[in-house]
RNA sequence: GGGAGCAUAGCUCAGCUGGUUUAGAGCACCUGCCUUACAAGCAGGGGGUCAUGAGUUCGAAUCUCUUUGCUCCCACCA
């Protein structure tokens, strides 16, 4: 067979890919066999696949991989959320480019478009995924908003409501004026932003009329003074203590509002003065309440400014603040401005500056579940890796707030309550239920008499249910309910790889759920990946046009060798500073191990050659070396350090099976390419293993060579195959060899800098421990034509000398040798030696140590001193053999 | 404002339950090579007072504190 020597990705990845589909390699379904079960962190419907993505279903995809290939019974879900702020932003901006307003048209019109819009896109990016070779179950591709899903949702709200954990209330909520709808704590994002705070007169009262003096009042808001319904001090404060009571008069209104005094003002903020605001500020709220006053709410649902502000009506807040700024500065109620810095929270989805807003909406209380979910973390049954996050997930949970979960939008789970027409509220799963509970109140009652809610729930309410209702969705919502087959075989999940911003929105909500319906973790161990940056460390975006397109990088570099650039730079909860040079450097080892393939391949098996004594001991030694390697491999996978297993890999491959191993037992002289079979058949069995370490990272090139390696028969695959046994290994044999691989090294060093063609063939003497059976191949890696052992230091001039370990080594060098090159070289070396004698002399001579330190660091010391006395005196001799 | 984390070679990182010679890897860099597997390659090489100052200790990149500089999370003092 002739292979092309350059790799070419796209020549086979769709190839092998339809190949597995075909076998449903991917596919599972329970039995007996141990089960590994992911499920993904579903991404947007409406997304399309960025970096971040890539690297986290990169690593799944080789968790899942090398579950597979360890025998287990493997399953990985598939999915995509239904995200209903962001889904339906997009929906309605795509209707309003068609010159349809949201508001004009029905619900049902509206989630018509809103399916249709998902149907066109909502699959783009699973099938990207499969570009980058994702072995997920697609036979199990879910979506939050399919039918079993919602009702699953429907359900959990129900029992959560009848439990009494779901409350409604009215509460000053985080308001997205563009999205129109309440949003959650988490879903606010907090930034500095340079604002200005203004000084306002508030003139005392004099029967409605301006009276003498003011209070001086700052705020960042002016627009909302015409909401205000007090000015408030501390009852502390001196400066005001009279004026407690008064009224004053709010400027540009002229509204009459009292002084009051509250402990939460403080006294050296702006000038003590606090203006009070119920309906625009959640502290104002609070103080309203121990006062009791009266809410006047002046801002619409869309920032604009409304009837009850009297002024600047239909304005939109940020503009009606800069009008009235001129205008309190014209009615000379503007005392000063001066810029401060202040946080301001913007919407995650929309990213809005959140309004304040108090509304009626539904709650889940949190306390108890937090508690729960954070035990969970606490002993250790979910482990979150990085460990640093457990002190963040800790102190969410310990200050967790009742959580938000209704939002006004329609694209999601409509609320499963209905209204009678008296107000009250029955909670069912279905409209039938729900009149046959109002009916208990009312017998005269009828479908068409109940309204139910038009709002819908958090997304988030829906995707904690993710592990639980991707197996089962009749789970949720009944804890009592028997688990069906699959979910008893694959719940709890396995792994769960995900990123930590949504720690808190999601990883500790399933936590939660896991708990309430299962009485189970949803998963044992969740790995937190880094944020893909670009290589200056800034956030990929859009606008900055420094996010590579994923798809483009796999057509250019080829999966394989994304996904090593990528795994290559990971490590857990760090941020990975991506560069496109990392991804090179994945498709240059494509194109290594496709050479080092080309080359095996160019041989003829020979059945009449011995077994050279060369490529027994490489044999020997690689083999040992496998079997370390494998076992360092667990380690890593066990601790999810990724980047650094596959870096194991890549060195193990490049640099000791390619420049070591393939070098020493490779053919050589001119057209000659027999080897002979126990070599041969012994190389292609060391490939097959490098292959199976490495098809987790790379599946693609993994799957072509090893389909070539042998005979296959169709429905064979790498993915599914059991990898050859290596035996076991002693540490002493892989030291010596390293030891033949540095004197290899020094002799090609010493070609190197005495300009001695390779061709010219060198003498080598050994005088001390190195075992014999070694000399072929420093024979032939050197290029020698001799190997003497000798007790003594030959007396031969002109001799290249130097040291492994405390063996020496001399290479005779004629002309070649500059004795005043070598003795400076000597001297160098020797004077290294004694200074490091002097540091480990200095040690052994305090008496505190020898006292102090554990034995065996002693005897460490003794060894090394032992050692450079030793090397000292080789030193010495030879420089003086130079004279 | 509170909390957490980070700082090791030009870059990305490992080492951090203190003691395996006087700190490692990959990439980048430098030098020499188109040696019939691979120039997306081969061979060789240089490069770090482990951010700062102090302390604990026989011994500190590793433990404690100080300073500086980044990063993240939480927090609604107008």
């Amino acid at each position: 067979m002739e292979l092309p020597a350059i790799y070419d990705p796209s020549v086979t990845e769709d190839k092998w890919y339809s190949y597995w589909l075909k076998h449903r390699f991917f596919h599972s379904e329970p039995d007996e066999r141990p089960k590994y079960s992911v499920v993904i962190p579903p991404p947007n419907v409406t997304g399309v696949l960025h970096m971040g993505h890539m690297l986290n279903n990169t690593i799944q995809d080789v968790l899942v991989r090398r579950a597979r290939m360890q025998g287990k019974n493997t399953c990985w879900v598939p999915g995509t959320d239904h995200a209903s702020i962001a889904t339906e932003a997009k929906v309605v901006a795509l209707l309003k480019e068609k010159g349809i307003d949201k508001t004009g048209i029905s619900r049902e019109e509206f989630l018509e478009h809103a399916w249709a819009w998902k149907e066109k896109h909502g699959n783009i990016i699973l099938e990207q995924l499969k570009k980058l070779g994702a072995s997920c179950d697609w036979d199990r591709t879910n979506f939050t908003m399919n039918p079993d899903m919602s009702r699953a949702v429907t359900d959990t709200f129900v029992h959560l409501y009848n439990q009494g954990l779901i409350y409604r209330g009215v509460r000053m909520v985080n308001w997205d004026p563009q999205g129109k709808t309440a949003v959650s704590d988490e879903e606010v994002i907090h930034r500095e932003v340079n604002e200005k705070l203004y000084y306002l007169r508030y003139f005392f009262s004099n029967d409605g009329k301006r009276g003498d003096g003011y209070l001086s009042v700052a705020t960042t808001r002016p627009e909302t003074i015409m909401a205000d319904l007090a000015v408030c001090v501390n009852p502390q404060d001196e400066r005001y203590l009279g004026l407690i009571g008064r009224k004053v008069l709010i400027p540009l209104i002229d509204k009459e509002i009292p002084v009051i005094a509250d402990d939460y003002v403080t006294m050296d903020f702006g000038t003590g003065c606090l203006k009070i605001t119920p309906a625009h500020d959640p502290n104002d709220y609070e103080i309203g309440l121990r006062h009791k006053l009266p809410v006047i709410d002046i801002i619409d649902p869309d920032g604009t400014l409304n009837d009850q502000a009297q002024i600047l009506v239909g304005e939109d807040r940020f503009a009606a603040r800069k009008k009235i700024r001129t205008m309190l500065q014209e009615s000379g109620c503007l005392e000063k401005e001066e810029p401060y810095v202040t946080q301001v929270g913007f919407s995650e989805r929309t990213d809005a500056v959140i309004e304040p807003r108090l509304s009626l909406q539904w709650f889940l209380k949190l306390e108890v579940p937090a508690k729960k979910a954070l035990e969970y973390v606490e002993d250790g049954r979910v482990k979150l890796i990085p460990d640093k996050y457990r002190n963040t997930y800790r102190h969410w949970m310990e200050t967790a707030r009742d959580w938000c979960i209704s939002r006004q939008l329609w694209w999601g789970q409509q609320i499963p309550a209905w209204y009678l027409p008296d107000g009250e509220v029955v909670v069912a799963s279905t409209a039938e239920e729900a009149l046959k509970l109002a009916m208990k109140k009312d017998p005269s009652l009828k479908q068409e008499d109940l309204q139910q809610d038009p709002d819908v729930v958090d997304t988030w309410f829906s995707s904690w249910l993710w592990p639980i209702s991707v197996f089962d969705p009749g789970k949720p919502g009944h804890p009592q309910k028997t688990p069906n087959a699959e979910l008893a075989y694959y719940y709890p999940t396995d792994d769960l790889v995900t990123a930590p911003d949504i720690l808190f929105f999601w990883v500790a909500r399933m936590i939660m759920a896991g708990e309430i319906y299962c009485q189970e973790k949803p998963f044992s161990n969740v790995y937190l990946t880094g944020m893909v940056r670009d290589k200056l460390g800034r956030k990929m975006s859009k606008s900055l046009g420094n996010s590579p397109d994923p798809i483009e990088l796999i057509n250019k570099y080829g999966a394989d060798g994304v996904r090593m650039g990528l795994m290559l730079c990971t490590s857990a909860g760090n941020d990975i500073l991506f560069d496109e040079s990392q991804v090179e450097q994945g498709r240059n080892f494509c194109n290594k191990i496709w050479n080092a393939y080309r080359l095996v391949r160019s041989w003829k098996r020979d059945k009449s050659l011995p077994l050279e004594e060369t490529s027994g001991q490489a044999i020997k030694w690689f083999r040992q070396l496998l079997a370390s390697t494998r076992e360092e491999m667990e380690d890593l996978f066990l601790k999810f350090r990724l980047s650094e297993a596959l870096m194991l890999l890549y060195k193990r491959f490049w640099d000791d099976f390619c420049s070591w191993y393939l070098e020493i037992i490779k053919p050589v002289g001119t057209g000659k390419k027999k080897i002979d079979a126990a070599t041969y058949d012994t190389t292609l069995e060391f490939f097959d293993i490098l292959l199976h370490m490495l098809h987790p990272f790379m599946p693609f090139i993994t799957e072509e060579l090893w389909q070539n390696l042998y005979e296959r028969n169709e429905g064979e695959s790498i993915m599914v195959s059991s990898i050859p046994g290596t035996g076991s290994y002693k540490q002493e044999e892989l030291e010596q060899f390293a030891r033949l691989q540095e004197l290899i090294v020094s002799i090609r060093g010493l070609r190197q800098k005495k300009q001695i063609p390779g061709k010219t063939a060198l003498k080598l003497y050994i005088k001390g421990k190195f075992p014999e059976n070694l000399y072929g191949i420093v024979k032939r890696m050197g290029g020698l034509e001799e190997v003497v052992p000798v007790k003594d230091t030959p007396r031969e001039g002109n001799l290249y000398a130097f040291l492994i370990g405390t063996t020496e080594f001399f290479i005779p060098l004629g002309e070649l040798l500059d004795t005043k090159e070598e003795r400076s070289k000597l001297q160098g070396e020797l004077e290294y030696y004694r200074n490091f004698l002097a540091t480990v002399e200095k040690k052994l001579k305090n008496p505190n140590f020898v006292q102090r330190a554990p034995e065996q660091v002693v005897v460490t010391e003794q060894k090394k001193r032992s050692d450079a006395l030793a090397k000292i005196a080789a030193l010495e001799q030879q420089l003086s053999s130079l004279k």
